[in-house]
DNA sequence: AAGTGCCCTGGAATACTTTC
DNA sequence: GAAAGTATTCCAGGGCACTT
């Protein structure tokens, strides 16, 4: 690790970084109260609808607010959680907010529950059931927001999408959600201090391009972890193999542009490295030799992990 | 303090789905 | 059709908030 990675006072510590913000009512501030867990017991005292009513409900206001006050903090956890990630399987909301469970069965039936009253009451629903998947039952249903979901969050640009998204766009997603429950399981398993996530479009930058021209930056994810007094920082690209080498090293040039600007350096010392999160060995061989045969991008600036080697990385730190 | 109601949790039995 | 894996349902215990 270099030096000028050395820890930042006001790097965040948080494990989990939530950026949607709920929607507060200046009229009621009973609902503000949604902001500060301290004030709010972690119970559910909303009466839940009966399956009969259907996901789709027309809620009022009034009626809005009240389930505001009644989702627990678990509940708005899993709600920010998918409005973040725009969807989450089943099994990924197990393992982000039930993982603490007496036992995986167990987690998983409170998961199910959970998601079922969330989805009665509109908050969430699930995209069309895939037949035919690796396992039998629910594991497999992919959930979103719901219409009412949708009301309850401020209007994030990030958690509008109510359409059937394309299964190479939701591939995507799930693989970034993936690579986030990784790096949150190695902070449990204490391999590392504290891990920061930042998602989408949280994580994305805006930056001046070289010839003046406005331009965004968009990895998948930026992470920052803490090991010993030292804070490493992490743009992490999720691949798939579905796009050209050439695509990627566009991408790769874009870092480069975005790091000759020096706004990173200059707000936390150092630039962040790129990790490629890559699916095949031999794509991994493809990129870095399109990278050294490029003249633009710095290789140093990149890493490449195959997806298990990604929490590796990580623990070994950015030296 | 005691009683009540509601919700969360987890164990066990059963039903369902996929794979071979 | 059998086996294996998983979801669903039922039930009981515990905790918390509220009322008396």
């Amino acid at each position: 690790m270099s030096p000028d990675n050395e820890q930042q006072p006001r790097q965040p510590e948080l494990p989990v970084a939530l950026p949607v913000a709920w929607s507060s009512d200046p009229v009621n501030p009973q609902v503000n109260r949604l902001f500060d867990s301290s004030t709010e017991t972690n119970r559910t005292s909303f009466s839940t609808p009966s399956p009969a009513a259907g996901p789709r409900r027309q809620v009022g206001r009034r009626q809005l607010h009240r389930l505001q006050a009644s989702l627990s903090d678990r509940d708005r956890e899993v709600i920010n959680l998918i409005a973040v990630h725009r969807y989450l399987t089943t099994r990924q909301v197990e393992a982000f907010c039930f993982h603490d469970h007496a036992s995986p069965v167990s987690g998983a039936r409170s998961a199910r529950r959970v998601l079922r009253r969330l989805q009665e009451q509109g908050l969430l629903k699930p995209l069309e059931r895939r037949v035919g998947g690796i396992r039998a039952g629910s594991a497999s249903y992919v959930w979103q927001l719901g219409s009412v979901g949708h009301r309850l969050l401020r209007a994030g640009s990030n958690a509008k999408r109510t359409h059937e998204p394309s299964p190479r766009f939701l591939a995507h997603c799930l693989a970034v959600a993936d690579t986030h429950i990784s790096l949150l399981a190695t902070e449990r398993s204490g391999d590392v201090r504290s891990v920061f996530v930042e998602c989408e479009p949280e994580c994305w930058r805006p930056f001046t391009g070289p010839s003046g021209e406005r331009r965004v930056l968009q990895p998948d994810l930026f992470l920052i972890t803490k090991q010993d007094s030292y804070l490493d920082r992490w743009f992490i690209e999720v691949d798939l193999g579905t796009e050209s080498i050439n695509t990627l090293l566009r991408k790769c040039a874009q870092y480069e542009d975005y790091r000759r600007t020096g706004v990173e350096q200059s707000s936390a010392g150092a630039f962040p490295l790129v990790v490629w999160q890559l699916p095949t060995q031999e794509r991994i061989s493809r990129l870095a030799d399109a990278i050294a045969r490029s003249t633009t991008p710095l290789p140093e600036l990149f890493r490449f992990v195959l997806p298990d080697g990604l929490a590796p990385l990580v623990i070994r730190g950015a030296a």
